[in-house]
DNA sequence: TGGACGCGATAGCCATAACCTATCGGACGC
DNA sequence: GCGTCCGATAGGTTATGGCTATCGCGTCCA
């Protein structure tokens, strides 16, 4: 049985003549017989009374074509909800984005989408670079916004800017009018740092060249707002990304000062599986990325 | 789109695994490939994504396997709809009868085919052989029991039985103790006949050799129980099939005289279209009809 | 780090079935 | 009777779908 007899089968009770059917299916009188018939040997049931007086439909013949009806329209159905999806702009993207990104980069990234792509809604899942890995491999995420560097296997990446990190101060500490901080000024006791886990512990350390001793556990932040606050309160001083250091987030307490040239850095790049199919939906979300008015280096 | 395309992809969403969905659809795994392949192109979108860890289905994949799904479902239903209508012997059969057999014959027709045929109810259409005719070419009905000789075109027939004709008289007529009559001694002035149009009518009038004069037309009844009745109430005498004089229609008012032999009878058969696909439907009522306790003589 | 393995894609060949044109055969109608 | 209409049949061609063998890529393991 097939999509086309089924057609055929259809066209024919509307019809009520074999010439004409095949004529509106586009073939001849012959094939749409013979299809016609092999339909109804595989049905075993005669679907049409063929009489000198025009074709008539059997009984089965009037319940299996109204069957073949509701075929047709849901496999039409198919091609319709085929056609919605062909859009890579259109439909939910699965995004995931490191914690330290996510608050300072999402919500100028969307507002950029909205205008970008307005028929893509994002799905965040804010979460570490080792679990968006597990994630974007299984599939249950389609991209992820992380910072470089990011080997994962089976996946590509695109860079999307560079941001500095600053020395973030209380407000009267004796650096706070300082013009530029040098790497090795830095005192890890007085450092305070995102738990183990975070990249951005991590590149803060290597952009300190790893300090000899550990900081101490006492003085972590779960996220950077913590730190800056413990900063404030005076507990001790920590590195932030430029994006978290906008207007927006200013605080009366701290002040941020710039490392000596060259400034530490981190990239920050959008990930997908290699052969992801809707890469453009990718680019897409990486060209508003680039085009915000954030404190960011275009960079790549 | 094919419904086999249809079934591939449902397979490979379900295995996440060409090669094991290959082996459940019976096909080799390149195949299948190129099946999904072809659909994909047609569809103009990317339903699977072909991934090192395996398959992932796509957001739009995903939304056709589904209506995939409910169109392989409703195909399904075609073909449990098919069985069910294999059985000639299963659904409505619609059955013409001309009105001077179907109260005689219904009634125990119908009691035998609940035996035949349980699966068969009789939608009774009871008119004059013209309006049947026309019905049964035009396929309002399926068959006809009628009396012969009846020869539409692209109508075959099948001979039920034989009924003899009686004359019916007033119990206290003359003739009402006579053993049989000969159709020489009827009068016509006498004669109580159906309207114009019922066969009976014609076929009375030509086994009495017609008469010069036409009966007058007041004489008619417009059912044989009508002449029944206007015999029972003196009006004159009429002819009956034998299946009109049963038992079961006994009139005490009236009594039933042979004819001389050779007795006039008519043939009753049942008729269809030519090619009509449930035959043995037909036929099981034929059988049905032959086999009743009835006056009747099995004939052809 | 190299080789075996797993998996989907590709290449090339073959059989079948789907389609076409031409023709048949029965039924109607003039 | 003869022309016409209509579905079925015959015969030939194409292309579609299927197969085997193989490739290319990635992963895993020794």
């Amino acid at each position: 049985m097939t999509l086309q007899e089924l057609k055929y089968i259809v066209s024919v009770a509307e019809e009520k003549h074999f010439g004409r059917a095949a004529e509106r299916c586009f073939v001849s009188q012959p094939s749409l017989s013979a299809a016609i018939r092999n339909l109804e040997d595989e049905l075993g049931v005669k679907l049409f009374e063929r009489g000198k007086t025009g074709v008539l439909l059997t009984d089965a013949g009037e319940r299996v074509v109204g069957q073949a009806r509701r075929v047709l329209q849901e496999a039409d159905r198919v091609k319709l909800i085929a056609k919605s999806g062909r859009n890579p702009l259109a439909g939910v993207l699965r995004l995931g984005v490191i914690p330290t990104i996510a608050p300072y980069l999402l919500p100028d990234l969307v507002q950029a989408l909205r205008g970008a792509a307005p028929q893509m809604p994002l799905d965040i899942e804010e979460n570490l670079t080792a679990n968006l890995e597990a994630l974007l491999r299984a599939g249950s995420i389609d991209a992820a916004i992380l910072a470089l560097p990011f080997d994962a296997p089976g996946t590509e990446t695109l860079t999307l800017y560079d941001e500095e990190f600053q020395v973030v101060v209380p407000a009267k500490h004796p650096w706070a009018k300082r013009k530029s901080i040098a790497i090795g000024e830095l005192d890890p006791a007085s450092l305070l740092l995102l738990p183990v886990g975070h990249c951005f512990r991590n590149q803060v350390l290597d952009a300190c060249g790893e300090f000899a001793s550990a900081p101490a556990p006492g003085r972590q932040g779960n996220s950077l707002e913590t730190l800056r606050s413990m900063v404030a309160s005076g507990l001790g001083l920590t590195v932030l990304p430029a994006t978290a250091l906008t207007a927006r987030h200013a605080q009366s307490l701290v002040k941020a000062v710039p490392f000596d040239e060259p400034r530490p850095i981190r990239r920050v790049a959008i990930a997908w599986r290699s052969g992801f199919p809707r890469l453009s939906a990718v680019r897409a979300v990486g060209e508003a990325a680039r085009g915000l008015k954030l404190p960011i280096v275009p960079a790549g």
